[in-house]
DNA sequence: CTGAAAGCGCTTACAG
DNA sequence: CTGAAAGCGCTTACAG
């Protein structure tokens, strides 16, 4: 088991530095010694030392994924599509995924992880919304950042999708299924956070269903909370359908609300401005504005390498368009969860 | 902005290597030195390189964390509360999380992650039930090897549950809410899978059933498969209780069934022997052997820390004992999912 | 109590 | 076409 390049570079009788040229391809030489060189170093069972390469190209090969951390133990899931979509893209390119939790608190030098403090990484996506003094401050870590459904819109290194249109479709889907008014579920508003993806598609729900001439009020819940829940019972009607701003309180309702005697597309109309890529799997007639995180990470990840390797201090943005899926599905018996309102089975 | 510790050492007449022991608390020096030093650092934006520590100490701080890749897309979500559980431990102890997604085809070489090929990690936690071939390929790439969760049951270096105590707490339950048989849904078996957890629920739980005189049969379903959806439907009776084995297949009844005109906890009794950590926040009426994954990747956290600060080969394995949830939650009207059996509303 | 020396394993730029 | 030199920024062990 050979450990370094002086070790096979004894053992041919070459000096180490063609050893290196002829395992990476680079510099010229004969191609039966260069061949003979990587046949020896497969051998020898060579592993090249990631920490001496770094130092000596000025090159970490790892990018930083920052997701954040909502009270650790719950909340969060969402991001493993995004990062897995990440990962999926950057891996094959010879990089490593860091994952780093940020809490916004740790904006002092001294709480923040190992890895910013000691110039670990190439690059980072940061997907979380963060606060702008936190945002600064991973500015000044590095100068090669790709903001992934984070908060941000401008016109370079941001990946966001269309929220604002992502609520149009849903309110247009829930006009044409002939409601005359939509209930909208959405969680507390954190107004210290600088940007709130239901924001959006309030504004998008707000605008179709204004050209629609549907009625829209707001509920505001936290999940789990039953009286929020009977909040929401109260108000059902045949016109009346309900809309989840996210799929954080689409679940709670199409978990808790079977138990209470009501279930979606059967005595009430559901459907759902947000997507995760479970969905497809274990929930596909869920009708909702379709969008897929997983894709958005691995824009996310082109866009770093694109970067990376043009040595471009920027990249232009990349917007996400959703579509609507009204969950038909052939095979399956069950009822996409916004019916038509003349299926619905009164109560 | 210095960037190296000579700068530092330069700017105030002494060694880097002086520095170098004020910052990190090593060698002897005046207390009065080491403070200027450090203030020094402070004060022209120090940052180390982590490269150069690797090098020159031998140690990466880098933990890999395996995960499987089940067809990239789908799949894999119930690793994020491990590998969140797994973080929270390690990057406070200044490592950082590198996760790798592994594919089973991928032994070769040339396939693996550079993270792999380059000696880049201190250990890794596996965190996926790999063929033993490719469980041998990583041991051969690092004697650092945390098992969790990942199908290895051995006296050292492994973390799990205990499943078959899952199936028996949850057979006790049915069995105690008055219902004569059961019915247990899970997924196709994988049989080259080295081990599913899956059976060793399903034998805690015909233990379990057979000594309350209940019956069981098993069914294999594909979620969202409607066929197979309507052949559990077809053999709901009062006297049935659905018995899900894992997540993944209490979640597809939970939601679909509603639809069909069967809700949990009202016209069906419903139990679980799995969980995840977002049923407390979203379904904290399912009634299910409770069990947590974040701690349990805290668990396989600790365990390589503690090897790798010991200098020990091993550390004793730690079985993780689940605990049986009724889903009663007092603030909520909704009842659990598995009602006893004389209040469930007939169809 | 303090610092000069050696070395970690590579890559890059340059001289032959 | 090939290789010797310099250097990346630290830590460790050791001599003073």
């Amino acid at each position: 088991m050979a450990s370094t390049l002086k070790e096979i570079a004894d053992h041919m009788g070459v000096s180490h530095v063609t050893v290196s040229h002829a395992l990476r391809g680079t510099g010229r030489m004969a191609e039966d010694t260069r061949h003979r060189i990587q046949q020896t170093a497969r051998r020898m069972g060579y592993r090249p030392n990631a920490a001496a390469r770094t130092m000596a190209s000025r090159q970490t090969h790892n990018i930083g994924v920052v997701i954040h951390s909502l009270g650790l133990q719950c909340g969060g899931w969402h991001a493993y599509d995004t990062v897995s979509g990440i990962n999926s893209i950057i891996e094959p390119a010879g990089y490593t995924t860091c994952l780093v939790q940020m809490h916004d608190v740790e904006s002092g030098e001294d709480g923040m992880a190992r890895v910013f403090r000691e110039q670990a990484l190439d690059g980072m996506i940061v997907h979380a919304a963060l606060l702008p003094r936190a945002r600064h401050h991973l500015g000044e870590l590095s100068d090669s950042i790709i903001w992934c459904d984070a908060g941000l819109q401008e016109s370079t290194n941001c990946v966001w999708r269309d929220e604002v249109q992502a609520g149009r479709l849903v309110a247009n889907a829930v006009a044409e299924a002939g409601y005359r008014k939509a209930l909208v579920v959405s969680g507390e508003s954190h107004s210290e956070r600088p940007y709130r993806h239901g924001h959006q598609r309030e504004a998008g729900l707000r605008d179709g269903f204004e050209r629609a001439g549907v009625a829209m009020q707001c509920v505001r819940i936290e999940s789990g909370n039953a009286a929020h829940l009977q909040m929401i019972i109260d108000q059902m009607h045949p016109d009346v359908a309900v809309v989840a701003a996210d799929y954080s309180h689409v679940e709670p309702i199409a978990l808790m609300f079977p138990s209470a005697g009501w279930s979606p597309g059967v005595h009430f109309a559901l459907a759902c401005c947000d997507d995760r890529s479970w969905f497809a799997v274990h929930w596909r007639n869920l009708s909702r504005a379709r969008f897929n995180r997983y894709k958005m990470g691995q824009q996310a990840a082109n866009m770093m390498l694109q970067r990376m390797s043009s040595h471009e201090r920027s990249v232009e943005s990349h917007i996400e368009l959703p579509a609507w899926y009204p969950g038909h599905v052939k095979e399956l018996s069950i009822p996409p969860t916004l019916v038509p309102r003349e299926k619905l089975i009164g109560r």
